[in-house]
DNA sequence: ATCATATGTAATAATTATATAACATATGAT
DNA sequence: ATCATATGTTATATAATTATTACATATGAT
């Protein structure tokens, strides 16, 4: 992986349980948006929250599919992952990291 | 390591890069809380902030110290770690997660 | 036409996280 | 006594995240 950034994008979008459990989910099988809400037993606009945070930090992705029945279905899918956390890439990351963050970046 | 629990507080305690930062510069060697505040340039009361979190998720631990001259130190430092992050690990930690999460416990 | 099931989004409320400012105590050196 | 350097904490402001409510469109089946 590239910058500490994608670091701190992955760490925050598994700090929260439903986006492990999000993930969890589509690693054994995509699913579309609709499945998946029901399955979380969570309204969709709050999935859809999880989710942006999931693909913005390039760990799920999404394509449209019209299914036989004819409507349109957004199915995400988990994309590759193997990230080993150890204090050597603690101290890789934090030689990067300035000590005052800019905003824009 | 436990319950998904302790892997959504790892996560979320990496999810800030001033804590990757800290963390990196403790995987080095340890150091004590006013030295650990100038080298990161951040006031005290965010550093012991960014502190709780990563000592919560059981990430460092502090020990007083009385120094040669006879002030007393807090020194942290990081504990071993080494966690494999992969589809696996997130399929068995989403098992666990129940799709309602109740506040207390 | 109405229903069920997809899609998406905008507005708001509630809650947490982040950051700063202003205190306080204690020790040793000058 | 004052200064420098440790410790710690409380109160507050700002910003971001999380969650809900209320909309909207489109398709196929009944």
């Amino acid at each position: 992986m590239e910058s500490y950034e994608a670091y701190v994008n992955l760490f925050d979008a598994f700090s929260h349980p439903m986006r492990i459990k999000i993930a969890g989910i589509l690693a054994v099988e995509r699913k579309y948006v609709s499945e998946l809400a029901k399955l979380m037993q969570m309204s969709r606009p709050l999935l859809y929250m999880h989710l942006k945070k999931l693909e913005e930090a390039l760990l799920v992705t999404s394509s449209y599919e019209i299914s036989e029945s004819g409507k349109t279905m957004k199915y995400y899918e988990l994309k590759p992952l193997s990230i080993k956390l150890t204090p050597d890439l603690l101290i890789k990351l934090s030689q990067e990291i300035p000590t005052v963050i800019s905003k824009n970046d």
